[in-house]
DNA sequence: CCAAAAGTGTTATGGATACACCCATGA
DNA sequence: TCATGGGTGTATCCATAACACTTTTGG
């Protein structure tokens, strides 16, 4: 066989991210109203297209990248999505990423006007299979929360014990034992208390940590 | 924009599986000489290209089933790998899978000449990324192993808890407690005595069980 | 002076681990 | 009769969960 590539069938293939927040206590999605059929106006998780010269995690950096304005974010694979008919309008297989970041940072980029951050709990019916890698990345966000520093990727680079407590619980849905929380968070090793105190959020004031620079995850 | 879809680019889209087998306390892997260049005559996982018409996980069964001879197969994704050159001959990205039979009811199928099913403790280097999803695979079936029945996969439909057990033992690479393992793996509500015997391996003769059939993991 | 959040240890409980002997049978 | 694998229960340990009071300070 000459070359046994050219047999094939090419296929679209795009990159869908699911990108989670955090503010005012409340975990949120940003989610924008697709510009174009089908499903036009339809509430979307960013995404785009893979490109010609690029690996698929760099298509997924380059997306978020495009409509955050941030990079060196966390973001993971989730998985590839390979219904045939997913998308009503072309054949096309996703890959699914998810990514935290700091609300406070985030700046609007492409989709400016329609994208928005919601309130996880009060997420409307999104477009093709997007609910499933939603809820999907919720569920690995979840079960990585405890084993890498990654919820602090929600938060500005400092923060108090208690802000990052409010992160965990609205991850994991439930409220969690402070005394427990404290000590299981410091057991971990990936917090380094600074010698900053935040005034904003009480009287008494609370240390400011951050997570311990050796770590950065971030991409990668 | 008249067709979105049109300007953007189009790959081939493989899909990759680790296929896991188990014989005489050993755990396989089923790989093959690679047929075609590059790398023709290098070790591989079995894999084949997405077809036009069908979703990414009936790509998986149909290569697996044209390999094997088996199907109804339990079969999960894995993820997907897509650097730019992770095959040098194309752009392909792989959609990658890992499957559990039992290696009796294989039937040597395409690559009839060139398929081995090798020790895991004895893997060859493997073409491009295989090895990295070989291992990743294997970290995500030692960790589903007590989440789901899917270690009596690796048997036939009626197998003894000691086979079992060996087979807990090679996939988690590690000796277990008979005892405990017992009370774990019947915990678990997968598995139902059956009135049958096994004579075979010990002269007193051991019970043969069944995973619970309401729970019929298999695809899906 | 008091409201509001920060900070801090100990006990209780339950799940995981370690461990040893009797049973049934074919050769 | 004995060698071989089958089958069974309990005590200990460790990790997780439950729980309440003192401190600081701005208003």
């Amino acid at each position: 066989m000459p070359n046994y590539y050219n047999e094939q069938t090419k296929f679209y293939v795009s990159v869908d991210c699911a990108i989670f927040g955090y503010s005012d206590g409340i975990l949120k999605l940003l989610i924008h109203k697709r510009p174009y059929d089908p499903g036009k106006g339809d509430w979307s998780l960013i995404g785009g297209f893979v490109e010609k010269d690029e690996s698929i995690d760099d298509a997924a950096k380059r997306v978020l990248t495009e409509f955050t304005g941030l990079d060196k974010v966390y973001m993971r694979q989730l998985g590839a999505f390979g219904e045939v008919n997913r998308d009503p309008g072309e054949r096309v297989i996703s890959i699914t990423y998810f990514a935290l970041i700091d609300v406070a940072k985030y700046k609007k980029g492409k989709a400016q006007h329609t994208a928005e951050w919601v309130d996880m709990n009060l997420l409307p019916e999104l477009i093709f299979d997007h609910d499933r890698m939603v809820s999907q990345s919720l569920k690995k966000i979840q079960s990585l929360i405890w084993e890498e520093p990654i919820a602090a990727n929600l938060l500005p680079k400092l923060f108090t014990l208690t802000q990052l407590q409010r992160v965990y619980e609205v991850v994991l849905g439930k409220e969690l034992d402070k005394r427990n929380y404290r000590r299981n968070v410091q057991e971990q090793g990936f917090l380094v208390k600074t010698n900053k105190i935040d005034k904003k959020t009480s009287k008494r004031g609370a240390a400011l940590f951050q997570v311990n620079p050796l770590l950065a995850i971030e991409n990668s």
